[in-house]
RNA sequence: GCCUGGGUAGCUCAGUUGGUAGAGCAGCGGACUGAAAAUCCGCGUGUCGGUGGUUCGAAUCCGCCCCCAGGCA
């Protein structure tokens, strides 16, 4: 892509509730700078409150991309996400304007600055027969049927993760090369002097008290309603947005299920796990970016 | 004040005839290449209310004390 020392990358990423949003502006309003969205649920239209998307009135004041741009019946992925974040990201360096890509999305920045292999779709029926071979054959039968074709791939996915041996036997199915061998020639989307990084730190603590008043604010801020009108729709629930967190337990209080007290704890306590798998691949996959404070971020990028 | 039941992990609880304790949830650590707010792997973190006693050995038995919940006054 085309780009000048005048129009930097910044990204900015983050565990849940550390933060992000609020930095983002302020880098935004301060340096004439355009946000683009990553953040894999903040995609979605229809999940606006519960995925605690930038407002209307922020969203009109600077210019953002790709947040809410995408139906809940879409289901949009890391390289849907990577291929449209690549255009706006074109679109800005070509205004000459600093672009800031912020989320939470740790896969996201990994496709940007490390890459993500160019393998071409799957198509629907390849990844039904794979689902299916996996139910009928069991875990065992299933690895070693992908052991002949990619041993490679084989023996780094771990147990039961079903999710990537079905990919990896897909990719070799439908292109006839092997996963790991796609996964071998990636190279970075950005070229490295493109962008800088810095991942917003929150003491655990304090982390857990922030999202724990989110959660309450959600659903203060109609996230039963968002919720309500999401189920309405009677998706499959195996499409992203319907796995968003807070999705299933709000459901089930909406069906009667459970008390309202009871899925508010739960939805908070899934979104305390997701911060701390967050913080994990920060940790090895952005390990050397600056930890920061929310309020650090412009000064850090405009020194 | 008396009677009864209960005090065991952050929470809810289990613990057989005495052998220094274990489940669920929460929590913690980790992996991660097109579902990534996904998917998955690993880890009990404990003065068993306190104190004295019986015993080779007490969460378990006995005494006293403290706290909680009911009941009777």
């Amino acid at each position: 892509m085309s780009r000048s020392p005048a129009s930097p990358i910044w990204l900015v990423a983050g565990p849940t509730a550390s933060g992000k949003s609020t930095a983002a502006l302020a880098l935004a309003r301060g340096t004439g700078g355009e946000i683009v969205n990553a953040d894999s649920m903040q995609l979605y239209a229809d999940l606006g409150v519960l995925t605690a998307r930038p407002s209307a009135t922020d969203v009109a004041a600077l210019p953002h991309h790709l947040f809410g741009i995408a139906d809940a019946g879409e289901a949009w992925s890391v390289g849907s996400w990577l291929a449209a974040a690549l255009e706006v990201l074109a679109a800005i360096a070509a205004r000459g304007a600093p672009a800031i890509v912020v989320g939470g999305t740790g896969l996201y920045f990994r496709a940007l600055t490390v890459g993500l292999a160019e393998i071409p779709p799957i198509p629907a029926s390849v990844r039904a027969a794979a689902q299916g071979d996996y139910d009928r054959q069991g875990e065992a039968a299933f690895r070693a049927r992908l052991a002949e074709v990619d041993p490679d791939a084989e023996a780094r996915i771990a147990p039961a993760d079903r999710q990537r041996l079905t990919r990896a036997m897909e990719v070799f199915e439908a292109t006839g090369r092997p996963l790991s061998h796609w996964q071998a020639a990636t190279r970075p989307a950005l070229p490295a002097d493109a962008w800088s990084g810095v991942v917003l730190a929150v003491p655990r603590a304090d982390l857990h008290a922030r999202i724990d008043a989110r959660l309450e604010a959600m659903v203060a801020g109609g996230a039963l309603a968002e919720v309500a009108a999401l189920v309405e729709r009677r998706l499959d629930p195996a499409l992203p947005a319907m796995k968003a967190l807070g999705v299933a337990s709000f459901a089930r209080h909406l069906a009667g299920e459970i008390t309202l007290a009871e899925a508010l704890a739960h939805a908070q306590a899934e979104t305390r796990r997701y911060a701390k798998r967050q913080i994990t691949w920060f940790g090895r996959q952005a390990a050397d970016w600056p930890r920061l404070e929310a309020d650090a971020v412009t000064r850090a990028f405009t020194a």
